[in-house]
DNA sequence: AATAATATGTAGATCGGTCTACTATTGCGG
DNA sequence: CCGCAATAGTAGACCGATCTACATATTATT
């Protein structure tokens, strides 16, 4: 379904709310009658499922880094070059698609829930990880808000640096025995 | 100004897009002409000067903090604690005022440029704040990310649990000798 | 009188959503 | 293998609401 790729990407750069379907319909060249019969509760399912759909695109990443042998450190690591290669080819006008949806959603409306279900996931993930080599059960959401707060600066900053930076307090958090 | 403070309000629980300048206009009680007369550039005008506010709201609590006496330890970690209390306070619908227009700014733009200007001056306070005890320089990013995902992480769960082991993170870095 | 600010009216575009019509595909009885 | 009905999906006109912005008064203030 092409329209929610073209969502994902806009909702990424400017918010959902910033993103019309209009917008959406040009750019995928659907027309407006498929939207609604894919998508009959409209704009907000559209939304949330582009939201899935760019969260699948970061667990990717995620797999992918944790596959690639090493320890968690090594792993999140990785992860991190990996998202900060994905801003730099975006030319930094992105950040993380789901924070994009967070910060606009109404606290308990049905997107807010998606966002908080998707973070669950990630930091479960993230848990699984570390918990195999005796982390602290906090460590991995201390490393999930490093990795939000380095994406955000690293769209302001149009720079790579502060994921660098974040890697490295990453590997001093786990450090501490 | 009354419109301000409205529209920052607004800003940082839908973002700037999902904010109209009619519910600016009708929750603040102020006339059409107002707006355009004291903010002749408009909307954006406007959220620039709510985005303003918003993070002058944020730097009080950055200046009580840090006066507070104590190191640097200490006056972040209540930092942390004033920002749970705003949260909360706040029914955790809130989350940093930048955040909200930075991840929809689009790259290049005037706001996004002010945002990239007030994360740099809150980095630089902190900066101020670590210099003097000798931590390393990337340390006020890697504490300024980890304060952001934090904030973001706190509106998605409707707690302040993602701030308090933030900030037992940032002891954890400070610690390292 | 002159300026500052308030107070509306309205223009023009765009918004999300519904509607009807059209086309392609599929399933099925003969 | 055919014919036909049912379904799936495309296509776009259209609607009322809302948006930002501008234009034109009117009222305070000095």
């Amino acid at each position: 379904m092409r329209m929610v790729g073209v969502m994902a990407e806009a909702v990424e750069e400017k918010g959902a709310a910033g993103t019309g379907i209009n917008e959406v319909l040009r750019r995928s060249g659907a027309p407006r009658g498929s939207l609604y019969f894919h998508f009959p509760g409209g704009k907000d399912e559209l939304v949330e499922a582009a939201l899935r759909f760019g969260a699948g695109q970061v667990e990717e990443l995620v797999l992918r880094a944790a596959s690639e042998g090493g320890g968690a450190a090594d792993a999140i690591g990785l992860l991190i070059r990996l998202l900060a290669d994905r801003q730099e080819a975006a030319g930094f006008a992105k950040g993380c698609p789901v924070a994009a949806v967070a910060v606009e959603a109404p606290p308990g409306s049905e997107l807010a829930g998606v966002c908080a279900e998707i973070y669950d996931g990630w930091e479960s993930g993230l848990a699984a990880l570390l918990a195999a080599e005796g982390h602290p059960e906090e460590t991995a959401g201390q490393v999930l808000a490093l990795i939000e707060g380095a994406l955000l600066l690293s769209r302001v900053r149009r720079s790579r640096l502060p994921l660098e930076s974040a890697a490295r307090a990453v590997h001093a958090l786990l450090e501490r025995t």
